[in-house]
DNA sequence: TATCAAAGTGTAAAAAACACACGAAGGCAA
DNA sequence: TTGCCTTCGTGTGTTTTTTACACTTTGATA
C-alpha cells in the first residue's frame, strides 16, 4: 500500500451509458460484472479513473477496453456522489454518455461479456446504474430537441424515414412526416446523395449524409433543432 | 499518513459558482485565498470532500464556511478533471452553481475575505477557476430561458421591472417591456400583491411574489419559460 | 401489367412572436 | 395648486412559426 494520505480518499471511476439504433429501438450497452460486489449483474462500461489521465481519456479507456467500441461522441453527463453507492468503499462516479453508430453496434456485440438492450426492456443493474441511465436517457431527450445529434446514432448513408424513426424512438411519440422531412431539411445540414436505399418492393428512398462543416459550425454558436 | 491505497487517488473537491443580482447588475461571489498556491488570489468558494458526505453536501457546507451564506438553489455543475489543474497535485473538482437573493447577497459581503464581483469585472482567478466561471455563466443563460429560475434571484417581493433587469443583466440585451410582461405574466406564475413599490418620484410599481406550488409543478414536468 | 408498400409532396388554419407609442400615477419643486 | 418629471402599465396589427391533414409517385415483385 506505497500510496498514503493525511485523510481518506474517495475513489474516483467513470461510467459510460452508450446508446445505439438499431432502426427500431433505442438500444443502450452494459456489461456482466465478473466480480464481487454484484457479481454477475449487469452494468455500464467503466472503472476507476488513473492519477494521471483526464476524466474524458480516462471514460474512453475503459469504454474500449471493456466494449471495444470507440466513439466519436462522448460528453460528460453528471458527477453520482452519494455515500454508499458502492457497498465497499466511498466511490465518486462521473458518468459519460456516448452515442455510437450500427456499425459500432454490430462490432460491440462481439465482445464477450457485452450486450444491447433496449431501453424498453433493460435487466436489473449493479450500484445506482439504474439511476445513471435514467438521467442519461433524460438528457438524451433533452438534448435531440435543440442539438442536431441524431446524425451521431445513425450510419454515415441514412434516410430521412430512418432520421425520423429514430426520434421517434428516442422522444417515444410518433411524428407528422411532412412536418419533420420539412423542418429536418430547413437546417440546410442535409446533403442529398446520388444514391437510393431500395428496400423491398416499394419506392426506393432518397439518401442522404449530413454536412459536418455545417453542424460544426452550428454546435459553436448554439442549435435550435427543434422537431 | 494513515490512509494508504494500492493505487494512486486524485484528491476531490467541491467549487461553487455562487450568482447574485443587486438589481443592476449579475455579480457572483469570490474569496481571498490565505494559503498558496495562488495565495493572495481570487477563487470560487470550494474544498476538500469528506469521504462520508455526499457531493451535494461538501457545496453546501463549503459555501457556508467560507462565505456564511446558504442557498435554496444549488445544482451540480460539472465535474472539471484535467490533470494539472492544480500544481500541488491531481485534484478533480465538482462544480456546483448556486444562486442567492439579495439578503444573502449583503450578508455575505460581511464575510472577511468573501466578496461580490460583477461578471463583467472579474479579477484575475486561481486554477482553472475563470474556466469554471464561463460554463457557469453559460449555463445560467441557457437555464434562463426554458426555467423560470429568476426568482431565485430577487427578493421574495419584486416588481416586473425587476425581473426584466435581471433577465436582461443575465442575457446581455433589452427586452420589450411590453412583451416581456406579457410573456412573464402568462404562465400564471406571479401573484400581485396589494403592496405597491414606491421608489423615487414617480408612479409606484406593483409588487408581485411568484407561487412556489406552480413553480414545483412546472420544474417536474419541464418548463418552458422563453423570453 | 397489376399489385403492393413505402416515398415524397403542399396548403390552409391556428398559434406564437414581434414591433411599436402613449396615457396614468405619484413625488417634487416652484 | 399647478406643472413637471419619471417610471408604470397597457393593446393591436403584422409576421413568422407551428400544426393538421391526404393523395400521387416510384420501383420491385408476382
Amino acid at each position: 500500500m506505497p500510496h498514503a494520505y493525511e485523510f481518506p480518499r474517495a475513489a474516483l471511476t467513470v461510467d459510460c451509458v452508450v446508446f445505439g439504433f438499431d432502426g427500431g429501438e433505442l438500444q443502450v450497452l452494459l456489461i456482466r460484472r465478473g466480480l464481487a460486489p454484484f457479481k454477475d449483474k449487469w452494468a455500464l462500461p467503466g472503472g476507476f479513473v488513473r492519477v494521471e489521465e483526464t476524466l474524458d481519456d480516462a471514460a474512453r479507456r475503459e469504454l474500449e477496453e471493456e466494449t471495444g467500441l470507440k466513439t466519436d461522441f462522448l460528453e460528460q453527463l453528471y458527477t453520482f456522489g452519494t455515500v454508499k453507492r458502492d457497498p465497499r468503499e466511498r466511490v465518486v462516479s462521473v458518468a459519460y454518455f456516448a452515442l455510437v453508430k450500427p456499425a459500432a453496434v454490430t462490432a460491440a456485440t462481439d465482445a464477450a461479456e457485452a450486450k444491447w438492450f433496449p431501453v424498453s426492456d433493460l435487466p436489473s443493474l449493479a450500484f445506482d446504474h439504474a439511476d445513471i441511465l435514467t438521467t442519461a436517457l433524460t438528457r438524451l431527450r433533452g438534448k435531440l430537441t435543440y442539438q442536431p445529434i441524431g446524425f451521431e446514432l445513425l450510419p454515415p448513408k441514412f434516410t430521412l424515414t430512418q432520421l425520423q424513426r429514430l426520434y421517434e424512438a428516442v422522444l417515444g411519440e410518433p411524428l407528422d412526416k411532412r412536418n419533420f422531412r420539412k423542418k429536418a431539411l430547413s437546417y440546410d445540414l442535409l446533403i442529398p446523395l446520388q444514391e437510393k436505399h431500395q428496400e423491398g418492393p416499394h419506392r426506393p428512398a432518397q439518401l442522404f449524409r449530413f454536412d459536418p462543416v455545417k453542424y460544426e459550425k452550428l454546435k459553436k454558436k448554439g442549435f435550435l433543432f427543434e422537431i
